[in-house]
DNA sequence: TTGAAAGCGCTAACAC
DNA sequence: GTGTTAGCGCTTTCAA
């Protein structure tokens, strides 16, 4: 900065002004410091003119996913993305792989590089260890799974009313038997889109048998392990419920082995590439990952314009779509 | 700092050196100190540090790639992250969406925030913009196309020996008469896919006929009316090689609506999920995303510890998975 | 083993 | 309109 100074033959100060875009300089002036700039390739300090400014912003914004590769983190990347980048924001990404040493490094790490805001699907079993940053003035907002140990801004996906709807649609079309696959119950999702399934069957007057009910299904391999004790009781159920991606495919995997597409429903939670491609075409109740980052991002820069509203938690709408594999009838 | 300097009845130097675990220090000093910084939940300025310190270090990356939900570019950043996380650096990752002046304003901003190295899928038709800054000595490195207008450190995939290990799996099959599709023609990878096809036909002594090369595939529906209108001819190819993802799904669609499922072969260049649960299950040519981004970090980081070799392109090798689709034989 | 003073690249406050 | 001075939070240098 010194040097374009210099060259152009002015202050430091007034190429500060110019850099900001602050009035109170002769358009003559403002040609020679930019060509100045231009010609020294002068590039600003970001972090250096920061030390300083009133209005102490990195311009930057930390994301803690459980892994950058994974469709959902992804997508939610991208949706924070999409709100920060057009507000001249840049986003740190990392991955916790499940790991809460990991969220307590990554958190420390982006915190030491004074980011403006946190957005997490933290791992964690409690996320307390965040209200210092918090009351500091740090907008936190946590995406996909509930906080615990702390009130803050929260982001979730609709996941018992989503499950409720795929109940009713397969309710409707005239199942009774009805069974639910289901991930590990620690999960935060899991118990929210179990309690959506045990509900909603309660309210239809229909009654799982407990056999019907599986927890547990972390890979393919368990859920079609599962769908085939399933399908192979004395009493079967008639239609399933997947309540996650890994365990729909399982669950086709099995039930194709089994020749049973077309005798049994299947309706999963969560979208998937080529989810209608298979035969038969899944049914799903499709989550927004986009929205839900574009929603979480949008919740970091209301808090940093001033919202000082109580903190809250939204929901993100999921969307039923009908494929063909939860519109079979069922069979005795 | 001063804070935690005057609680702990120390010298700013002193908290200084505790924080960076320089050497001088007596047991209790420290001890007080550290005491004295979790006491105030002190967190150092990462940045303010960086100002005076001689390694200028700001311990970021910049990662450029075309759209972070994307899954080749979502592996692309873990593969990074792997080799950048355990090293203290934090990575930003933008998306271009094919946009130059995306591009250039992303550039900007890391460089603004002085990101220690970039690396980018540029979309650009010329990098040389960037050729001042490398020769400042931020380290640059390209990913998945060859930059133009500048020598760079570049990774890309093994894009046509990937290919021609494609043609010389269905020759030996059998197939004789065997089709291309191809993405635009203005995209590198695309370019070297097509060469690589031609290449390996060449040195099998097979010929294609003309109508047998497609260019232009962006998306699955012209893919499956190529394909369609390629398996209509009066002498059409016995086997097709489709030289990216979407393309490889149209290709299955067009396929399946004509029945021609086990009597025409396919092997496509990508592996995609779910391709093992298709009818038939696709063969493909994989690509390695993760290890192209953890090279290209490795490159980054061999930079900065002062590797001043000539700058040079690395391959990263893919991989025959076969499933299927590409070892039907060939019917007339 | 410790700390005081200077300065990193920039902006705020104020004088001219 | 423009420049000067002080100071942001830290590290460097160097003296004690």
């Amino acid at each position: 900065m010194r040097n374009v100074a210099s060259l152009a033959g002015v202050g430091l100060k007034t190429v500060s002004r110019v850099i900001n875009g602050e009035p109170n300089v002769a358009p003559a002036t403002m040609e020679r410091v930019r060509a100045a700039a231009a010609q020294l390739n002068y590039q600003p300090d970001l972090h250096a003119g920061n030390l300083r400014r009133t209005n102490r912003r990195s311009g930057t914004l930390g994301l803690l996913v459980g892994n950058v590769a994974n469709p959902f983190s992804a997508s939610v990347h991208r949706g924070v993305e999409d709100v920060a980048s057009p507000l001249g924001v840049a986003v740190f990404a990392s991955s916790l792989d499940d790991d809460p040493e990991r969220e307590r490094s990554a958190v420390e790490a982006f915190l030491r590089r004074r980011v403006d805001g946190l957005i997490l699907t933290s791992i964690d079993t409690s996320q307390a260890y965040l209200g210092i940053e918090i009351d500091r003035g740090t907008p936190v907002v946590f995406v996909d799974r509930m906080p615990s140990g702390l009130d803050a801004d929260t982001v979730v996906t609709d996941n018992a009313e989503g499950t409720a709807r795929a109940v009713q649609h397969l309710a409707a079309a005239g199942h009774r038997r009805i069974a639910y696959l289901g991930d590990r119950s620690d999960i935060w999702t899991a118990r929210e889109r179990r309690r959506g399934f045990i509900d909603e069957l309660r309210r239809l007057g229909l009654t799982a048998r407990p056999e019907w009910i599986v927890d547990g299904m972390t890979d393919e391999v368990r859920a079609a392990d599962a769908v085939t004790r399933l399908l192979t009781l004395d009493e079967p159920p008639t239609a399933i419920f997947s309540a996650q991606n890994l365990v729909t495919v399982g669950a086709v995997v099995a039930m194709r082995a089994l020749g049973a597409l077309d005798r049994v429903a299947l309706v999963g939670f969560d979208d998937f590439p080529l989810a209608d491609l298979l035969t038969p075409a899944v049914t799903v109740i499709a989550q927004d990952p986009l929205e839900i980052g574009r929603v979480a991002a949008g919740r970091v820069f209301a808090r940093l314009d001033g919202d000082r509203g109580p903190v809250g938690t939204l929901t993100v709408p999921t969307r039923l779509i009908v494929r063909g594999s939860g519109e079979v009838r069922p069979h005795d």
